[in-house]
DNA sequence: CTCAATCCCAAGTGATCTTGTCGGGATTGA
DNA sequence: TCAATCCCGACAAGATCACTTGGGATTGAG
């Protein structure tokens, strides 16, 4: 799924073309292609040549709000979800199991959040003047 | 499930006990509590006054073996399995992700290393003679 | 010895979640 | 107008989780 975010960080493309390159139904595409665009994270322009395109630079956005945006809170178990409205477990008094979830939470969250889109994406070799696969358009791609 | 561990800590205890002070279902534990045994956490005894019993002091176990034992390797996704048969994954050569998901199994792994089973165990007012919530039986949580 | 308490174990069940599929719109550029 | 594309809701197969069923085997107490 988030597979898709490895696509864009070139212009826009179009859900087939994803589809195409990534050998997944289209149709399953567009169900996530929704979730991250109401979360803010893709733009779409529909019409004969649209396509989704991403909002910000692939190293402003963390994976944890991709994954927040398509799995939802990242909670381990129910009784850690991630806005404290903690009571959703019955045994809560009882259960000081919470202080683990809670934790493990807090370390997957920690590194969601030392990781962007741009880490993930794989290395075209920027164009110098040979131009092999990919352009890289605009400045993306710094680090490893 | 791993709110077993909270009872032990005190004598062996049989399941039908366990099962009425957790209210869950007694044979649903017993299933916990074999794999558990097979992992080598706790010991049982049968027969007629039999039940289950740490294997080992409860500082001494850490929550990464019991979430191991109770759930399988814990891998946040299939292709970043713990014992790395990594091909598991028909997209592995062409998928970046793996990358994310490592980093994020090793911070849930570092995290639950760092609870042992003392830690869980709701303090029954360690002997000393004031002493209401929380004793910290031994050098555990030091970092955060 | 007999009996009840307990552990041991495999297989099955039901709800829920994940991963998709289907079918039909709405919007836009050519 | 027309085709490409996004938009959206509802459905379905499969896996997984939590739990049940139904039997054993082992042991201490009477």
């Amino acid at each position: 799924m988030v597979q898709l975010g490895r696509h864009f960080g070139g212009g826009p493309a179009s859900l087939s073309e994803i589809a195409a390159a990534e050998d997944m139904p289209r149709a399953y595409l567009e169900q996530l292609a929704f979730v991250l665009r109401d979360a803010g994270l893709v733009t779409s322009t529909r019409g004969a040549h649209g396509g989704y395109e991403l909002a910000r630079a692939p190293e402003a956005i963390h994976m944890s709000e991709v994954l927040r945006a398509l799995e939802g809170p990242l909670a381990p178990m129910i009784c850690a979800t991630e806005d404290d409205a903690h009571d959703a477990c019955a045994r809560t008094s009882n259960c000081t199991v919470n202080l683990l979830w809670v934790r493990v939470r807090d370390a997957v969250a920690g590194a969601l959040e030392g990781v962007t889109l741009a880490d993930l994406v794989p290395q075209r070799v920027v164009p110098v003047h040979g131009r092999t696969t990919e352009p890289t358009p605009q400045g993306a791609l710094t680090n490893s």
